[in-house]
DNA sequence: ACCTGTGGCTGATCAC
DNA sequence: GTGATCAGCCAC
């Protein structure tokens, strides 16, 4: 089928597809460092100081047809971009970009404008192959900054405001805090700064990891270097830290941050690393370390219990030190208890080890197979990997590039709910990765991928998963080995499920927007197949979303049964599993339902019911109203809407339970410029960024509550920021938060039986 | 100098 | 009041 694909079984580094052609080991970092010369830095096996190696490079870009006085090679398959320009160097790759080609209209070209990107597709190398991630060299850092009274927010600019310590630690456990006197805090910050360059002189880490890095610490440290005149020379080649404005797509929403960069090193900011892994799971409170912490059972001192299991709300994993600073604050312990300062700033800095442990380790794995630099890797798009490796291959073979697609609509996955209430004893069966299935069954892969590439990356990433999930039950769950086969496997369900989305990705060179299509549709006929299927057996099938199927099976039957009789009508590939089964499901909307699971746990899904634009307020009488409605008490549902407003009439809570968060998607003069062209409604968190004196960016979040004595006010006249409160004014708009509970409950009602009975009527459907 | 997809619900605002 | 529209967030 395609290069490496024969003999896969053994080791799956061996696919020179996925990891790129070219076997070196131990790279490290690479690097652009002249017109026509990378670095490559490698780390030797068994340590020692890392190796440089010059490397000449040709920087080149695709074009289409042949071009008057523009040297190229032709490349084969007859599909667009058919001419391959290599240029004498980086300065030539340029001009020949911006200049030669922008004046020739109608030529059609692309390029890559990561030089190292070029390099690594042009050579087949990766980074790390050959490496275990405990090999590499992690360094982390966190900073204390002192600031000055009055003020909220820290400024690395304002006179008075200055660092109080830098704690620094690495992969070894090595720990160190530079303390910044406070007596002579110019002096002292100086060398702090200093101290800190012959750290990371000494001990040369690869990667520099903190939390909130590019937004709060990296800047932050810039300005104080800037302030003293000294050199922050991190680079491997004694290079300058350096930063520029960039961006990073989060699912929905769009991250502006100050990118900072090393030469021959990477930067990882685990704030960025969380918000990655939330999309999947969006069960964070929210991304602060202490919070992010507390979610993964990471105790003071940086281990991980129970190998990064999720936490319950209420487990206690605050250290002595959390709790005795609390209410006093850390500028206090720095002035009067300097011992305690020193705990608390070093627990921030195992806390980022602990959580980079956690959620660096599959972007390592990533950097082993896809074309850029470690650092580069997260900030990247899933289907902008996927593309990589199809350029990479084709690039390989002298083959000629398609075009991108031209973009259009498609339908999407079936969702359909046939009853809305509350049902009993509920059954959960899915199609086991729906998508990736139906293109391996029913051949359905990009029409432009002549190399059959698509293909044998979906078939055998499937493979690799399957033999790493097999391999894993081989080793005790919290071991390393588990660990590490674990990661991997992730990563290959993870593309897998990217190759779909790739399909329908504008930027892709071989997507194709008809096989999307008939993914979908082939999608959909089969989840109608097997609810019809269900319904004639007499399960009394509740919801459906995509790939799985919520029903209330008929009586006297085991899921065997269903998943036998399902697996004779289902095409051999598709297979059915039936995964869970729930004491109780409530029933709400599309997409939006509840779950009480045999042992008691309550599930909650869609936005309707927990979602982040939710009051926490609104959260938690959601979360214990349908807990009492799925436990069979709906009759003490109207003591606890009692119990609340009053809470609220009384001004019993603190803020925090009547604040809402949002996120700030469009930049301050983006949206007042849609304001002006009334493009746009007014709303509450951007009228409050355009008055508050903090610069926002967009993905900022903004906490506010709402003021004011009426029910029915305009909230972006009448918001507050949640940090303006003041618990002796009290300023909270009691009846509008009466009002938005008594709203909530409403929506409710219907599906609110008179009394404890059980068997009452469900909204629609007949369940009972 | 960035970018996987579609489907669905809710709250806020505003024109009618 | 009501419906339309937008923004934000969530499921898969």
């Amino acid at each position: 089928m395609f290069a490496g694909s024969e003999n896969i079984a053994m080791n799956f580094e061996e696919n020179s597809v996925l990891f790129g052609h070219d076997p070196s080991t131990r790279i490290v970092s690479v690097e652009l460092t002249g017109e026509n010369e990378v670095q490559v830095y490698r780390r030797p096996a068994g340590g020692g100081p890392t190796e440089v190696e010059r490397a000449s490079f040709r920087p080149f870009l695709w074009l289409s047809g042949e071009q008057e006085g523009i040297e190229s090679d032709p490349l084969a398959g007859g599909l667009t971009f058919d001419r391959l320009v290599q240029c004498a160097g980086w300065g030539d790759f340029k001009s020949l970009q911006n200049v030669t080609l922008r004046d020739r209209s109608g030529v059609r070209y692309f390029t890559l404008n990561d030089p190292v990107q070029q390099y690594l597709t042009a050579t087949g190398r990766t980074l790390f192959k050959g490496m275990d991630f405990t090999e590499l060299r992690r360094m982390q850092i966190d900073i204390e900054t002192f600031c000055t009274e009055g003020y909220e927010f820290p400024n690395a600019e304002r006179e008075g405001d200055h660092l109080m310590a830098i704690a620094v630690s690495d992969y070894t456990g090595w720990e160190e805090i530079i303390l910044i006197d406070r007596a002579d805090a110019a002096k002292s910050e100086k060398a702090a700064l200093e101290r800190l360059n012959a750290i990371i002189k000494e001990r040369d880490p690869d990667v520099f990891e903190g939390h909130n890095f590019f937004k709060f610490d990296l800047p932050y440290l810039a300005a104080r270097a800037k302030r003293h005149k000294v050199k922050l020379a991190w680079g491997r080649d004694g290079t300058l830290l350096t930063s520029r404005p960039s961006r990073v797509q989060i699912a929905e929403k769009t991250i502006h941050y100050p990118k900072f960069e090393v030469r021959g090193r990477h930067i990882i900011d685990t704030f960025l690393l969380l918000q990655l892994y939330d999309i999947g799971t969006r069960e964070l409170e929210s991304f602060g370390l202490k919070d992010a912490a507390r979610h993964f059972g990471i105790v003071g001192g940086g281990s991980v219990e129970g190998a990064g299991a999720p936490d319950t709300a209420d487990s206690e994993t605050d250290t002595p030190e959390r709790t005795y600073l609390e209410g006093k604050g850390i500028q206090w312990a720095y002035e009067h208890d300097v011992e305690a300062f020193k705990r608390y700033a070093l627990e921030d800095v195992r806390e980022t080890r602990a959580l980079a442990d956690l959620l660096s380790r599959s972007y390592f794995i990533q950097a082993q197979i896809f074309p850029f630099n470690y650092q580069e890797i997260p900030v990247r798009g899933q289907a902008t990997r996927v593309n990589s490796l199809f350029l990479r291959e084709y690039y390989r073979r002298g083959h000629s590039i398609s075009n991108l697609p031209e973009v259009r609509n498609f339908e999407g996955g079936y969702t359909d709910i046939f009853v809305t209430g509350v049902a009993e004893n509920v059954w959960h069966c899915d199609v086991a990765s729906l998508y990736p299935s139906v293109m391996l069954k029913f051949d359905v892969f990009p029409a432009n991928d002549k190399l059959g590439i698509f293909h044998g990356l979906v078939a055998d990433l499937r493979k690799f998963r399957l033999a790493a999930k097999a391999e894993m039950r081989a080793f005790k769950p919290h071991s390393r080995e588990y660990a590490r086969i674990n990661a991997l496997q992730n990563v290959f369900k993870v593309l897998i499920n990217a190759f779909y989305g790739y399909l329908g990705f504008a930027q892709g060179h071989f997507a194709d927007y008809d096989a999307a299509a008939r993914v979908t549709e082939i999608g959909r006929d089969l989840l109608k197949q097997m609810v019809a299927w269900l319904q004639n057996r007499g399960a009394n099938v509740i919801e459906i979303d995509t790939d799985g199927i919520y029903f209330v099976p008929p009586e006297k039957t085991t899921a065997n049964m269903l998943q036998t009789g399902l697996g004779e009508v289902l095409p051999a590939g598709i297979d059915i599993e039936f995964d869970a089964k729930y004491r109780a499901m409530f029933s709400y909307k599309a997409k939006n339902y509840a779950l009480l699971d045999e042992d008691g746990r309550l599930i909650l899904k869609g936005g309707a019911l927990k979602s982040r634009g939710l009051e926490r307020f609104q959260r938690q009488y959601l979360e214990r109203s349908i807990r009492l409605l799925l436990e069979g008490r709906p009759g003490e549902v109207s003591a606890l809407r009692t119990e609340f407003t009053e809470a609220i009439r009384e001004r019993r809570w603190p803020i925090e339970m009547l604040a809402k968060a949002d996120t700030l998607q469009d930049s301050l003069s983006q949206y007042s410029k849609k304001i002006e062209g009334n493009a746009r409604n007014r709303s509450a968190p951007y009228e409050l960024a355009l008055r508050s004196k903090r610069v926002y960016q967009p993905g900022d979040q903004i906490r506010y509550y709402i003021t004011g004595t009426k029910k029915k006010v305009s909230s972006y006249e009448n918001a507050k920021l949640a940090s303006e409160w003041n618990a002796d004014v009290r300023d909270e708009n009691v009846e509008y938060y009466v009002g938005k509970l008594d709203e909530l409950a409403k929506k409710y009602e219907e599906f609110i039986p008179k009394d404890d009975s059980k068997g009452y009527k469900p909204g629609q459907g007949e369940l009972f």
